[in-house]
DNA sequence: GCAAAATTCTTTAGTCTATAAAAATTTGCA
DNA sequence: TGCAAATTTTTATAGACTAAAGAATTTTGC
């Protein structure tokens, strides 16, 4: 990481880029963000914007990232060896990440987010966003882990894939919440308890 | 439905403009394909064409929705009542629908047309994606009943709940099926058995 | 210190998706 | 035939995004 100028420059305007989108977001939500506006509140012209952060949906990510911090933190506090069965597990996570995401952001921003996340063609996107779904998953997968060695579930497999496997369910149904106008998190937690118990109910012989 | 030379000629734009949108893909893929050159072929203007499909997303999920009626053909055909467990089964599906995806589509259209799933506004949109989701998943419910007739499975729940909550798990892997472009359909079914056992290989107590 | 070299930003021009509103057209019906 | 309603086209506009050329500035080598 060189100090110079150069460097400190940039990590000025990727800064007071960000700065700009969460103001006008601040100010009335997505409709308010353009790439024309942010780049003048950020005082650099616009296809400067689309150098740092791809696309739009880049500049939004990275809102999501910064918002993301906060979300571990409370996740860890939160879940952290309280659970006593997988289904507590899974629904306590879910429950807390739609909480932070409707204080925090809100749904139209996760829209764009998760419709680039399949879509988006730059590859800082993908990356970025893989890392942010990782950190989340490892959290739970700790969590797995905490109850097998607490002799609360039985496995026979790998506490990483079963972690990841639960997270992806679980990932399903916050999409869903997302993706609806009107679904909430009450509606989110009922329909996965559904999956879960429904898995958890088939023995295979 | 009327029969009026209104009607007539309504049905008759709308097959106008996928043919045209068929043809543009059938040349050179997605990239071809502008909402201009669709209207111009079909002989509207691209206003038309917004007011009929809502989006650009909306013509291509027409285009997805017509190939879909094949697949459920092959879907039925392949499966049915042939598989010896929940595991397989769900294997079998998702390695039809990776086939079928890959040979008559592609995946840059998938990748536009899942994206939509998520942030489209278009009422019709969602409307139209939530039933070819639904059509796909009724034939794996179906499935998994006929498991559990043949006494393969022993079940405490819903086949509804289960066919549905095995479908969200093998469609999370297919939408990174179609956001990647490296993963194969090997590479999926990797990634679905690991899910699969590991889940079915915890037992909550 | 200073000038050339390398980097980075801005300007400009253009494509495409999408929407709104007004104007033109066509259908259906009395 | 001629009017009213429905539908399409035209026109205008905003915004995301890209490519290329030119302008500015920091670095680097002397």
């Amino acid at each position: 990481m060189g100090v110079g100028l150069r460097e400190r420059q940039k990590e000025d305007r990727r800064a007071r880029i960000i700065a700009a989108a969460q103001g006008l977001f601040a100010q009335s939500g997505l409709e308010n963000i353009t790439i024309e506006a942010i780049a003048e509140i950020a005082g650099v012209s616009s296809v400067t914007v689309y150098n740092y952060y791809g696309t739009k949906s880049g500049v939004l990510l990275a809102l999501v990232a910064e918002s993301d911090r906060k979300l571990l933190e409370t996740l860890v506090h939160t879940l952290s060896g309280k659970s006593t069965s997988l289904v507590d597990l899974v629904l306590g996570f879910a429950g807390v990440i739609c909480d932070h995401t409707l204080t925090h952001l809100d749904k139209a921003i996760w829209r764009q987010v998760i419709a680039a996340s399949v879509s988006d063609s730059d590859p800082r996107f993908g990356k970025l966003y893989r890392e942010l779904d990782d950190r989340l998953a490892r959290v739970l997968i700790a969590e797995v882990r905490g109850l097998i060695q607490n002799g609360k579930v039985t496995v026979t497999t790998d506490p990483v894939d079963l972690g990841r496997a639960l997270f992806n369910v679980q990932n399903t149904r916050f999409v869903e919440f997302i993706s609806s106008a009107t679904l909430t998190k009450t509606d989110v937690l009922h329909l996965l308890r559904r999956d879960l118990t429904a898995m958890f109910g088939a023995l295979p012989r």
